[in-house]
Order: C-alpha cells, then sequence, then structure tokens
DNA sequence: ATCGTGATTGTTGGC
DNA sequence: GCCAACAATCACGAT
C-alpha cells in the first residue's frame, strides 16, 4: 500500500484510473513553483550550461537552504494561488449543479 | 474528526 | 508535447 504515491503519480493520472473532476479545478500552485520562478534564472545564472536535472536539484538544495521566512514570501503565493484554485472549486462546484453556462 | 491519497503546480533541456 | 528530480500542497474522499 503506497503510503504517499511516490512512485510515479502520472502513472495514474495519465491512465485515468480516478474519476477526476470534469471541470478539475486543478490546486494552487506550490512555494516551490513560486521559488522555482524566481531562482530558475540565478540557478542557470550560476549554472550555464547545466541541464534541469541539475538545476532541479540545485534548486531543491537552495529552497531548503532558505530560512522559514525566507520561504514565506513563497508560500504566501502558494497560499494565495490556493485562495485561486478556491475560487475554480467553488465555480466548478456550482457549475457542476447548473448546466454548462453556454459560453 | 481523522487519516490517506491522489492530483496538481512550475523549472529546464533534449528527442 | 512529454518526462524527468525537486518540493509543497492540500482539498477531496473514505473511514
Amino acid at each position: 500500500m503506497p503510503k504517499t504515491a511516490k512512485a510515479s503519480r502520472k502513472d495514474n493520472a495519465v491512465r485515468g484510473k480516478k474519476k477526476k473532476d470534469p471541470n478539475a479545478p486543478k490546486r494552487g500552485l506550490s512555494a516551490y513553483m513560486f521559488f522555482a520562478n524566481e531562482q530558475r534564472e540565478k540557478v542557470r545564472e550560476d549554472n550555464p550550461g547545466i541541464k534541469f536535472g541539475d538545476v532541479g536539484k540545485i534548486l531543491g538544495e537552495k529552497w531548503k537552504a532558505l530560512s522559514d521566512k525566507q520561504r514565506a514570501p513563497y508560500e504566501a503565493k502558494a497560499a494565495a494561488d490556493k485562495k485561486r484554485y478556491e475560487d475554480e472549486k467553488a465555480a466548478y462546484a456550482q457549475g457542476a449543479d447548473e448546466d454548462e453556462e453556454s459560453e
């Protein structure tokens, strides 16, 4: 029993195991996403020519290297994005009952 | 209420 | 267009 489906999450997604949502109100991004957005340039700048394999790991290291307060702004964005998701979810839940709003 | 999980997010670089 | 480590997430679902 996989506790944290670490194997291949997409393996399930790509296959279409669960039913998923019709509108799929995608979740919000995660702190890492925002962090990567800023660091990606920096990391590549410090490591010109490297590929993702390295950048990705470097990003992760730097990410953890940050203090909680440093991650704050990123977490804040994540929280803000999560809010965004709430909106989608809300609209999705409502639209699920209501007929598709012909747009 | 509590636990578990799945689905999702974004980066780059190569085919 | 997809996939790969990297990290977070966290809402939904089942119990």
